[in-house]
DNA sequence: ATTAACATACCAACTGGTTAGTATTTAAGA
DNA sequence: TCTTAAATACTAACCAGTTGGTATGTTAAT
């Protein structure tokens, strides 16, 4: 029984991506390039050639769907990061180092779902915002402790405020999402290391 | 007939702001707040107590207002930045510092213009566009060069990707327009030196 | 009498969302 | 094995509300 069961999802597993997330996938296609408002549930069935029913078969409403995408997003992001910092073996440094490199080289995988969770956050209502937001933050947060124990171990500057530069290194790598693109004259881990040197060790000559 | 012209023009500068600038100030705060698309031209005009004839008489659509608060942004800052460059009693490092500030201290000026432009330029059609890009581009270009100089006179070091360090200083500048608040706990003079220290000296202990 | 600066009333197109229905697949009982 | 009830995965048609935009007044000042 159970292992018919079992036959029958990885039938299922092997097949072509499900319809759902074939409008989970579609949805931030459009998202990314005209917007959440500018993009009508009918643009995303139509460009699937499926109809409305099946969308709300599978999404209760347009801003559920917004909220799995956001979800989704930030989910892997802060499980991503958590892995690099509980790597005991490397220093702060290092870990910092794996974090932007990180955020950098999943722009070709997530960048389009990047681009809509910085800009579309504003048409979530508040119970869902309050699934995001705790993991935001926590994103943040997880900075701002590795540049805190990077100050008692020594690793780096004393004087530094920790929220502040958190919130600057995030500006550098959350600003890529704008520009970088894979395939182009730089690659992810050249550019993350331009960043990381500048973060580190700063532009100005001796 | 020109002293008559200026005495009109006095008389209405002397006014309170005019009925088009009022449509520009709260359509920016509206789009700010909720996005361009999700605010209506009915919410707008709602908000001053006029009509849409109003409106009308004064733009000829929705998008062109957008590309008004658009134009007027980024010309502003651009103007900002080139009289910091063209300042020849300062050196590149400087120079990069005061770009940082008049950015960062700008916000509670234009904060929210600045993320209308970041947010909502996808909302503008091409024939709009080509007046902003290359505002947008010029700005960009011009650290760029400052990066470059910077080189070539040993303030920086000389191993540098200009364009790529442009962009991270971008990246940091641009990006605090999403969490400084004038008149919190840190005053944008602080951040900013923060930014350029960064910036400048890099965050490793020696 | 003309014009600038508005107001009123309206429209066709489109929006997110609902509902009633249907072909196909699955599960269980006779 | 055959029948049948139920669940799955949709479709087509529709709805009430909203949208940007327009065409036609109105009024006060010059």
């Amino acid at each position: 029984m159970l292992l018919w069961y079992n036959a029958f999802r990885k039938q299922k597993d092997c097949e072509a991506v499900s319809v759902k997330e074939k409008i989970t996938e579609q949805s931030i296609r459009l998202f990314e390039k005209k917007g959440f408002s500018e993009t009508s549930i009918q643009d995303i069935v139509d460009s699937l050639g499926v109809t409305k029913g099946t969308f709300y078969y599978y999404f209760s409403s347009k801003e559920e769907l917004l909220m799995d995408i956001h979800y989704k997003y930030i989910k892997t992001l802060v499980e991503n990061q958590e892995k690099i910092l509980n790597n005991v073996k490397n220093n702060c440094k290092s870990k910092l180092s794996e974090i932007v490199y990180m955020l950098i080289g999943n722009i070709d995988i997530q960048g389009q779902s990047a681009k809509i969770f910085f800009r579309e956050m504003k048409n979530l209502k508040p119970d869902h915002l309050e699934k995001i937001i705790p993991l935001r933050d926590q994103f943040r947060i997880n900075i701002e402790q590795l540049i805190k124990e990077g100050i008692e171990r020594g690793e780096f500057k004393n004087h530094l405020n920790a929220p502040i530069i958190a919130l600057g290194i995030l500006g550098v790598t959350n600003w890529s999402y704008q520009w970088f693109k894979t395939g182009g004259s730089m690659s992810a881990k050249e550019v993350s290391d331009m960043f990381v040197d500048m973060i580190l060790n700063g532009i100005a000559g001796h």
